[in-house]
DNA sequence: TCTGCAAATCTTGTATACGAGAATCACATA
DNA sequence: TATGTGATTCTCGTATACAAGATTTGCAGA
């Protein structure tokens, strides 16, 4: 027996560390069945999780991870330098305890980083942001970042190796130095770069996650 | 017969045009007599804006229109600052359409301005932000703008006249005319002074919807 | 073997029944 | 009159039944 709320936190939280795939299905009566629960707790779940972008419904055939078009893509990575940018630049001062949080933080990412858990390292690696827009004093912001980080990672799934996750720690530790020394302006910059990094990674056009991608681009129509 | 879909954009107009209040009660019944349909759609269109944040339920008692405490305030308004500035910030450029459009939204603010029909010149003056959104590209920040800028009309309930109305109207103008010079910066200025300029106006904090707050004021604890 | 159609199956969509907790009201009591 | 208590009413919470559309399967016919 779950809640609504704890089952749209778990995915989520799969979404994040990669263990759901884009066009993943999610059969009412599959999560019913697993987490020991009636349907209309699911669906509750599922229409809170089609609100912030991560779901979708298609009538009658089923719930699906969202899969996103290519603009959709480009929506999602501008609108977290948007917000993510943007909150560091209004940030004047950060409490002691926010900084603590962060270097916590890092050093689980970096632990994960070392450990075989892909799936934690994914979720670490994503849920930084989130901390980061919470230690500097926005949850309403935060909870947005979450749902935006979810949605590239949608994008983005599959393309990130070992060495490519050390990078994004490393950016994320040299983000809380910068941070640290009260050097937002350095800090805005390295997110910039960070965030255009893994955009820039999923170059062949969101080719990494579909499955039908090799055909679909032999068999696409000439240019003549 | 209505579905949830346009139930809950219903909710969210009327929360835009500062019909429901804060606090203002969200019947299940009410609703589904209202809307004629049965408590099943109602209820998916709650837990949709609830998941965005424009109203709470609160268990066996009831679902209401969300009320700020002013921690959420501050948020809410410190986010749209966050959003809106940086969306201009990162334009380079804006189509010709959006220019169109965007001048033809002021045009019906104006004509909103002058009739007297509050709800409708309350809610234009809102859209527009969501407007100029769409307008520089990105329909997912749009969406969320959406979101927050009613949780600010939350807020500032009850503290908006005519005169401040057409003032609003006039700064939105002074932006739209920054933006079709490509003066982005200027455009940031003073979409900057013209969040914070509605955010000033609520400042004995929240007191305007409050109807306990000067007893709550008289009966505060003393700072000895 | 291939094609087309009909039956069966699977999945969500919606209404409704019933239960549980909260708030209110009426009434007895001090 | 003021207070406390029990019944009543109201509202949401959850499960379930049934409908309807989509998909798949099976089978007959060419």
């Amino acid at each position: 027996m779950t809640t609504a709320a704890e089952i749209s936190a778990r995915i989520t939280e799969s979404v994040m560390a990669q263990k759901l795939a884009p066009g993943a299905r999610l059969g009412e009566q599959q999560l019913a069945a697993l987490f020991n629960c009636s349907r209309t707790i699911v669906r509750e779940a599922l229409i809170r999780l089609a609100a912030r972008g991560i779901v979708t419904v298609s009538s009658r055939r089923g719930w699906f991870v969202v899969e996103l078009t290519v603009n959709d893509a480009r929506e999602a990575f501008e609108a977290r330098k948007v917000i993510e940018m943007g909150l560091i630049r209004r940030t004047k001062e950060v409490s002691k305890a926010g900084l603590k949080r962060l270097k916590n933080h890092l050093a689980r990412q970096k632990a994960a980083a070392a450990a075989a858990d892909v799936g934690l390292r994914s979720f670490l690696l994503a849920d930084f942001h989130v901390c980061l827009a919470e230690c500097l004093g926005n949850n309403l912001l935060a909870e947005t970042v979450r749902d935006m980080t979810a949605r590239t990672i949608l994008i983005a799934m599959l393309s990130q190796s070992a060495e490519e996750a050390a990078q994004s720690y490393q950016e994320h530790f040299l983000i809380v130095s910068a941070i640290e020394k009260r050097d937002f302006i350095l800090a805005e910059k390295l997110m910039h770069e960070h965030i255009g990094e893994s955009q820039n990674r999923l170059n062949p056009e969101s080719a990494a996650y579909d499955p039908l991608s090799e055909l679909r681009n032999a068999l696409s129509p000439m240019q003549t």
